[in-house]
DNA sequence: CGGCGTCATGAATCGTGATTCACTTCTATA
DNA sequence: TATAGAAGTGAATCACGATTCATGACGCCG
């Protein structure tokens, strides 16, 4: 029996794996989906690119894990911002002011995430990340229809509009830096407290 | 000065250029933009690979042309189903009920159309068919505005994030076709009537 | 320490599909 | 009809990046 791996050598290979996936997160900030290449990652992270292939079968599976790890965290975002006793037209309206602010402050991975084209196969774990969005918001809105604060309403068609409306109407912005961001923050919450039968834009 | 084209040759040479952007629209219906390879595209319209460029320099040319003309089909199949004068939310059920129904006609074509990857340059051709659309809603929403029919909102980005709307609720039917597309479009005229600040859902 | 796997490496391989091009077939004139 | 060029052809070329794999280095156990 000559060789089992030691704990610690199972923590470097974990930490590895880690350092992987964060250097694909970084390689999207920086260039997108477009230069996230296996080698970029590779290089990215200090390691030779056929040892990518040792913690990841392939790159849709690597990017698999990187979209869930994105997602995460800017779902966590967004729940830091509310909790679920307050009104509807709050939490959505925190909701849609940190979505925009982030994607702002992160225009090219946000592009990434949201609207880069991407290989067919990475395009279904991206679904994940607006799936995530429009689980969240579509909760809140579940809600909100139970306690009367809402109108009746589809939650999950109308939260995947949202999702829809906010990342559409950020293309443009990511783009081209050119609209104050509060303007920016102002009509969409607007837009979206609308769209869910509540006439008071600003809680 | 022994030869120069007679209208009779400009005429079959614009008559197959046209059967290849035909071609490529069929190609796009039957199997999407990632079945449209320049080879399948040119099988499709009879002729040879090599031929295909003689009429357009790449396969973005190509994809510029395909994309330019089905948005103007289906932006003037909006614009055949109202006139200018008509009020503004009647004409935005009126469109979101033409957007549906012809996307759920049509799957994959309105998914290639829609949301497909494709090569990053050809994103960019697709967009004109978005904001071929943005740019219909956008002028409605400003008429309805300077009418006092609707309430102050930036036309733009409403429009914009509309047609966003629209999209992501549609990418779920179109792949499983699951509910009726009768509450679909019931329940997103709900959701766009609103978002512009029109209580009254149906005109 | 000695030897058995693992791990890491990165250059070479592979697959895919756009693009090219040497050649053939037409078209339009004299 | 003969000829200069244009149009059509499709197999070969090319580019690109994911994936593989032969090789060397290292970690684990007796």
């Amino acid at each position: 029996m000559p060789y089992r791996p030691t704990d610690r050598t199972r923590a470097r290979l974990a930490a590895v794996r880690e350092r992987i996936v964060d250097a694909a997160l970084d390689q999207l900030a920086e260039g997108g989906y477009a230069s996230a290449s296996m080698a970029a990652v590779a290089r990215r992270a200090g390691i030779a690119t056929g040892t990518v292939y040792r913690h990841f079968p392939s790159k849709v599976d690597l990017f698999a894990e990187v979209f869930r790890k994105a997602s995460q965290r800017e779902v966590d975002a967004l729940r830091a911002t509310t909790a679920r006793g307050e009104p509807a037209a709050t939490r959505l309206a925190a909701w849609v002011e940190t979505f925009v602010r982030r994607a702002l402050a992160e225009p090219v991975r946000a592009y990434a995430l949201i609207a880069e084209p991407v290989d067919p196969a990475v395009e279904a774990e991206r679904l994940t990340f607006r799936r995530a969005y429009a689980d969240l918001f579509a909760r809140a809105l579940a809600d909100g229809v139970d306690t009367g604060e809402l109108p009746p309403l589809d939650a999950d068609l109308t939260a995947a509009a949202i999702v829809g409306a906010l990342a559409e109407a950020l293309l443009g912005p990511l783009q081209h830096r050119d609209a104050g961001a509060d303007a920016l923050v102002d009509a969409l919450q607007t837009f979206v407290l609308r769209s869910v039968g509540t006439a008071n834009a600003h809680a």
